[in-house]
RNA sequence: GUGGCCGUAGCUCAGUCCGGUUAGAGCACCUGGUUGUGGUCCAGGAUGUCGGGGGUUCGAAUCCCCUCGGUCACCCCA
């Protein structure tokens, strides 16, 4: 056990291979899902003003206390960021690039909470941005594009939960007629819920605590308040994801942590994970978002999704399994270790991956090491080899087979192999 | 931030309740059996601040306190 000072910080880890190998696979996996609709990349500081990312609402908790922030030594107030979405519509409205912009992005977010399994202090997200359109086809096309992407991992177990919150004005009159609902029946609500309702009455429907259940149950539906344009645009994000078969729960109760969303909610939950962290994704309209930054009115719409939950939403389903290999080669030198410098050198100008053994290791020893490398074959030098300008290319994975051939020959030969 | 459980070799864990010779096992690792050949087998070997600090005691992995970390639930979310 390491010294305390020398162990990862709580709450973050350490991607070791082969994680990373299956890290990088999701992330150019998500980067050819969203370059296929257009989507390209951005690339956000990591850190901002802290007013960025209290636009997310002052009431939410990543705000009030998960908010890694600093001050700089200029003097400025920093902050981590929590999450994408406000970083990209603060580019957004400063670089205000042509309409629709459609973006996508991958990178560690920054909370400061308790760490559990499935989550951290720094934790990876994937997602999509699109500032312009009001469409609903454009909700829709976000949510399918988030469902192919499961679907292309693997996944088969993720349900995904829409609902709506409506315009901003359906959404304030909503959250009155919770609050009278809850205020009413004030003594039937848990201590913790009471403290809830008080800042952000929405997020009492979030409560899991058994007390509340039935309070909860019978709270007035978001979708029993929307104004004629708000279910219009609901009918029709429903409709464009019925069209192209991408199966939805709809979910009246939805909250979302974050403020700033209106109109389409919506999250992805890994039933294989049965953990209280089983939401692998979510995203929403934010249409006052841009805004508030400083750009014209300018509707949004996108989604993030967790990369650490995903993978072990992959695991629990057994998909999306890591690589086996490192290397397609092992180069065994019983001469010394010269011969392997340049044959080595001379497999990976071919585009293979080889590898080899240090310290002039016994050829046991090296044969070993060439077996662990998970190769699927061996190029072995000794004396004879040496002398007669030869190398031996030894199968590792079937039956052992082995020929010795002309060295001239050997990244041939080992491309047939290979094959 | 609140509460429960846990922390012994690289990994998985036994030993902790009822304190007592040099702290163990399996796997992994190294060397040899096979002076040029891995994956099976056999023999041998190396490896521990018993998470850290303090206390109780003749004596602490074992009991007590604090602390760090993990984990589960709440909160919240990815």
């Amino acid at each position: 056990m390491t010294d305390h000072a020398f162990r990862a910080p709580k709450g973050t880890r350490d991607i070791m291979w082969p994680d990373s190998a299956r890290w990088r696979a999701l992330v150019e996996l998500f980067a050819d899902v969203a370059g296929s609709a257009g989507y390209l990349e951005v690339v956000p500081p990591m850190f901002e003003h802290v007013e960025v990312f209290q636009r997310l609402g002052e009431a939410t908790d990543v705000v009030r206390k998960e908010m890694y922030a600093f001050e700089d030594k200029g003097g400025r107030t920093i902050a981590l960021r929590p999450e994408q979405t406000a970083s990209v519509v603060r580019g957004f409205a400063e670089h205000r690039p042509a309409l629709p912009y459609k973006a996508w992005y991958a990178g560690p977010n920054f909370r400061y909470e308790r760490a559990q399994k499935g989550r951290f202090r720094q934790f990876d997200q994937v997602g999509v941005e699109v500032l312009g359109p009001h469409d609903p086809h454009l909700d829709a096309e976000v949510i399918t594009l988030a469902w192919r992407f499961y679907e292309r991992l693997g996944l088969r177990q993720v349900r995904l939960l829409v609902n709506s919150l409506g315009s901003a004005e359906d959404r304030a009159r909503y959250v009155e007629a919770l609050r009278a609902h809850f205020e009413a029946n004030l003594d039937a609500l848990s201590e913790e819920s009471r403290a809830t309702l008080a800042t952000n009455p929405l997020r009492v429907l979030d409560s899991k605590r058994d007390a509340d259940a039935e309070l909860v149950a019978d709270a007035p539906r978001m979708l029993d308040h929307l104004s004629d344009d708000a279910a219009a645009h609901f009918a029709a994000v429903t409709a464009a994801l019925d069209a192209v078969d991408v199966p939805y729960t709809v979910a009246p109760r939805l909250v979302r942590g974050l403020d700033y969303y209106v109109r389409t909610t919506f999250e992805f939950a890994a039933e294989a994970l049965d953990a209280a962290q089983n939401a692998v994704g979510g995203g929403g309209r934010y249409d006052g978002l841009a805004a508030e930054m400083g750009a014209p009115e300018t509707p949004g719409v996108g989604f993030a999704l967790g990369v650490d939950r995903t993978l072990l939403a992959c695991d629990a389903e057994g998909v999306f399994a890591p690589p086996t290999a490192a290397v397609d080669v092992f180069v065994v030198d019983a001469t010394g270790g010269d011969e392997a410098v340049v044959l080595a050198d001379r497999i990976r100008a071919a585009g293979l991956r080889a590898d080899r053994a240090w310290d002039g290791r016994s050829m046991k020893a090296q044969m070993k090491a060439a077996d662990r490398s998970a190769a699927a074959v061996a190029v072995i030098v000794g004396e004879d080899e040496k002398a007669s300008g030869t190398v031996t290319v030894r199968d590792l994975r079937g039956d052992g087979g082995q020929e010795t051939v002309d060295r001239d020959q050997l990244t041939d030969i080992l491309r047939a192999r290979l094959r």
